[in-house]
DNA sequence: ATTTTATATAGATAGGTATCTATATATCCT
DNA sequence: AGGATATATAGATACCTATCTATATAAAAT
């Protein structure tokens, strides 16, 4: 497990405002105004937000004309499940496991 | 769902150590001096990461004499996958919906 | 009792971050 | 072209955090 790699992904996660906006782009891609509306914070913080999710790879960004279409990461859909599963599970490689080996 | 409760529990683990210390513990109970063993920092370095998983309710912490025994919260370990379920679902009860609706 | 061992707390430092206002860019409409 | 709209960037502020050294506590061993 790539703790520093997966560290990034959760970071980016770790705001509530940043699990709305996931939570919200789960039903498909939004432009930047319609996310907003959810919101009280003012525009250039959602744009941080954004910039905060793209560079974590959870959302991918679109220009369509003058708006700004934002959709989940297939990717980032298909990894954090299975970096919970792989987290939580008991596994023989664990180092707790190799201790055991040699107690 | 509660974006301010779970944004708590995901501050908790936005750090690769202590993404590693819950990798670590979910192979079962492991005292602080056992878990220290796979990190290169100090002692109260290790403690700080502990008390911030435990304020986080993702570890508890049991002393056994001289040693403390730290656990993966049972309670985590199963709201963890549910939380990344509702997070990704596209959900009848999301806002984006709620918009289409009335469009 | 004193020393050793395991862990925690206090306080400091360096760096990160969520938010704001002000401003810029870029596209569309007239 | 000029104004309106959607979004981003710059720079500032207030707060948070990961780490350290120094010290304290608490249990076990001698």
């Amino acid at each position: 497990m790539d703790y520093q790699k997966n560290a990034k992904m959760i970071k980016a996660m770790a705001d509530p405002n940043r699990l709305k906006i996931i939570d919200i782009l789960s039903c498909g891609t939004m432009c930047a105004c319609d996310i907003l509306e959810n919101f009280d914070f003012t525009k250039p913080t959602l744009s941080h937000h954004m910039k905060v999710l793209q560079e974590a790879n959870i959302v991918t960004a679109e220009k369509n004309g003058k708006w700004q279409n934002y959709t989940l990461d297939p990717q980032f859909i298909k990894q954090l499940p299975l970096f919970t599963y792989n987290l939580l599970k008991s596994d023989e490689n664990c180092i707790c496991h190799q201790k055991k080996a040699t107690n």
